[in-house]
DNA sequence: TGCATAGATGAAACCGGTTTAATTTGGTTG
DNA sequence: CAACCAAATTAAACCGGTTTCATCTATGCA
C-alpha cells in the first residue's frame, strides 16, 4: 500500500521520469509502456494527488459554494454540476455557507482558490456570498462562474425569470381568465422583480390593464401565500379568477386558504405556482407551475467554469435558459376532479 | 498573487522552517511570531494545499459516497456532514454514484484514498456502492464509515427502524385502533424487514394479533400506495381502520385513494407515514409520520469518522439514533388544522 | 558576571511527482 | 559498415511545504 513512482520505476527497470511520461500519455516505446504498465497493476500504484498538483499547478477540483445542500433546489444544481465535472475528470469540494452565520464561510472560495485547493469555484447563487466578497472575488481574475435559478448576476448562467413568468400567465389568459392577482417573492429581490415583469408583459400583451391592487406582496413563505389568499378573498366579488404565485410554496398556501374559504381550485380560481417542487406533483390539486432547468442549469455552468479553468474561453459570458410551463390540475386547463367554469 | 513560503520567509527575515513553524502553531518566540504573520499578511500568503499535502500526507478532505444529492433524503444527511466536517476544518469531496451508471464511479472511494486525495470516506448508505466494492473497501484498513437512515451496515451510524415503526405504530394503538394494516417497503431490503418486525412487535406489544394478510407490499413508489389502498378497499368492511405506510410516497398515495373512493383521512381511516419528507407538511391532511434525524446522522458519522481518521478512535463502532414521531393531522390525533397552518 | 541549558532558529534533506537539458538508443542513409 | 539524426530515455533540478538535526540565543542560577 503506497507505491511511488520511484517504486514503479524501479520494478520496470526505467526512470521516474518514463513513468511520469506514461502517466500522463506522453510518446514512450510501446514496449517500454507495456512494462511500465505492467509494474503498476502489480504494485497497485495511484499517483499521489498532491504530488501531482504541487508540480503541475492543477488540482483537478472545483470548489462549490452553495447555501445549504439540503435544499432540494440547490441540491438539484449542484447534481447538474456534479455529472458534468464527472464527466470531465473533475472533483467536487463542496462548501455549505448556511450553516455557520459565521462570517469566515464566505472567505472559503478565496481561500480554496489560494490554497490551490480548486482550480475555479462555481457559485451556486450570489446570495451565498455576501456582496463585498462576491465582488472581491470577481476581479480577483480566479475561475469563477455562478449558477442561478434566481436571480441575476455579473456573469454565468442563468434561468430566464421573466420568459417563465410570462408562460406562467400566458397559460392563464389563454384560459380565458382576464382578471390576474400575482403573489410576489421577496419585493427587492431580482428574480422576483423578473417575474412581475413578466407577469406585467403578459398581461399587457393580451390586452389587460396592470392593475396595481392585483399585486399582492409575499416573501416565498408558505403562510404568505396565505395571507395574500386572505386579501384576495376580502375583495369579495371583484376576485380575481385567477392567480400567479412567484413560487410553489406560496401558490400551496393560497390555495389551501381558498379551500378553506370554501372557494375551489381550479373550479372557482385558477393558480399557478414557480419552481415545480417536489411537493407541488403530490399537491390536491397538482400544482400548474414552472419548472426550472436546475440540473441543466448545473452541467452548463460547470462545463462554463471548466472551459474557463483550461483557458478555453478566458472571457465572461452571460448564458440565459429557459423555464418550461408544467401543466396540472391548478390552472384548470385540463379535465380534472373539479367540474367548474372554465374562464 | 501566489507568494511562497520563501518569500514570507525572505521578507520576515527568517528561516522557511520559522514561518512553517508559525503556521503550525509551533513554539517560536513571540517577537518573531509577529513578524512572520505580518510579513503573511502584507503578501496574502495562503500555504499551498498541495504541499502540505505531500509532506504531512494529510489533505484535510473527506470524500463522501453518495446516492444522488438531489435526493433530500440523502442531501440532509450530507447536510449534516458539511456541518461537521466544517466545525473540524476539513473540506468534502462529494461523489454520487447515481449519475453514471459506470462501474468505475464505484471505485471513485478507493481512489481517492489511494491518491491520497482523501483522509477517509464516508459512504451515505451503502447502496452507494456494490457489496463487492465496498467489502473490498471496508477490509482495506482505510478509514470508512457508513451513514445511512435505512438499512443495517457494518460498521458507521445508523438510525433504529425498529424502534421508529414502534413508535408509529403505538401511537395508532393508542389512540384505541386494533386492525391496523401496514403497507411495506421494498420486502428484501433490511430497513424494511426491521420497519416490518417494529410493527409486529408493536402491535403484540399491545395484544393485537399480527394478520399477514394486513400486510401489503410496496416498494416506496407513490403508486405503489395506491395499489396497497386499492387492495384494503376491496376488503370492505373488513378494512381496517389504521394504515402504517414504510414512507410518506406510499402513504400519501393511499391517502389520496382513499379519497378518490370517499373514504377520509383521518375520519375514516387513521395513516401514518414514514421520513417525513417536505410534502408532508404540505400535504393535506398533513402527515403524522416519523421523522429521522438525518442532519444529526450526518453530524455523527462525520464526526466518527473524523477520529478514526485522526487516530483516536481506531475500532469501528456501530451507533443506532432515535427516530421521532411527528404527529400532524392524518393519524386523527389532534383536532385537523384546516387553516394552513404547517408544523 | 559567567556558565549551563532549555528553548528558539536555521540549513538541508525530503515528500512524490513533472520537466528540462543532456545522453543514449535505434533506425536510416550513403 | 560507419555516420548521422530524430526519437526515446535518463539524471537532476524543481514545485512549496515539513521535519530532523545542528547551531545559536536568552534566560536562570551560581
Amino acid at each position: 500500500m503506497g507505491a511511488t513512482i520511484a517504486d514503479v520505476a524501479r520494478i520496470a527497470g526505467v526512470s521516474k521520469a518514463t513513468v511520469s511520461r506514461v502517466i500522463n500519455n506522453h510518446s514512450v516505446r510501446s514496449t517500454t509502456r507495456s512494462k511500465v504498465l505492467h509494474a503498476m497493476r502489480q504494485l497497485d500504484y495511484e499517483p499521489n494527488a498532491h504530488a501531482r498538483g504541487l508540480t503541475s499547478g492543477k488540482s483537478s477540483v472545483i470548489g462549490v459554494i452553495v447555501p445549504g445542500i439540503a435544499n432540494q433546489f440547490y441540491g438539484a444544481i449542484v447534481d447538474g454540476v456534479q455529472a458534468a465535472l464527472d464527466s470531465r475528470g473533475y472533483h467536487m469540494i463542496v462548501t455549505s455557507t448556511g450553516h455557520t452565520a459565521n462570517q469566515g464561510r464566505e472567505w472559503a472560495a478565496a481561500k480554496m482558490l489560494k490554497e490551490k485547493r480548486a482550480d475555479g469555484v462555481l457559485v451556486v447563487t450570489p446570495r451565498a456570498l455576501s456582496p463585498d466578497n462576491f465582488m472581491h472575488l470577481l476581479k480577483s481574475s480566479f475561475p469563477l462562474v455562478v449558477a442561478d435559478g434566481h436571480s441575476d448576476a455579473l456573469s454565468g448562467v442563468m434561468v430566464d425569470n421573466f420568459e417563465g413568468a410570462v408562460k406562467a400567465v400566458k397559460h392563464l389568459t389563454d384560459l380565458g381568465h382576464r382578471k390576474i392577482a400575482m403573489v410576489t417573492g421577496i419585493p427587492g429581490a431580482k428574480e422576483n422583480l423578473q417575474r412581475l415583469s413578466g407577469y406585467r408583459d403578459a398581461l399587457e400583451g393580451s390586452g389587460i390593464e396592470f392593475r396595481r391592487d392585483l399585486v399582492i406582496p409575499g416573501n416565498y413563505a408558505y403562510q404568505s401565500g396565505v395571507a395574500a389568499a386572505k386579501k384576495l378573498v376580502e375583495m369579495g366579488k371583484g376576485m380575481p379568477t385567477a392567480i400567479f404565485a412567484a413560487n410553489d410554496y406560496m401558490a400551496m398556501g393560497v390555495i389551501n386558504h381558498l379551500s378553506v374559504c370554501g372557494i375551489k381550485v381550479p373550479g372557482d380560481v385558477a393558480v399557478v405556482g414557480y419552481d415545480d417542487i417536489e411537493s407541488a406533483a403530490f399537491f390536491r390539486p397538482a400544482l400548474t407551475t414552472v419548472r426550472q432547468p436546475l440540473v441543466e442549469l448545473g452541467k452548463v455552468a460547470a462545463h462554463k467554469l471548466l472551459s474557463v479553468v483550461e483557458g478555453t474561453e478566458p472571457e465572461t459570458v452571460r448564458i440565459l435558459l429557459s423555464a418550461e410551463l408544467i401543466v396540472r390540475d391548478s390552472s384548470g386547463a385540463k379535465p380534472v376532479v373539479s367540474n367548474g367554469q372554465v374562464s
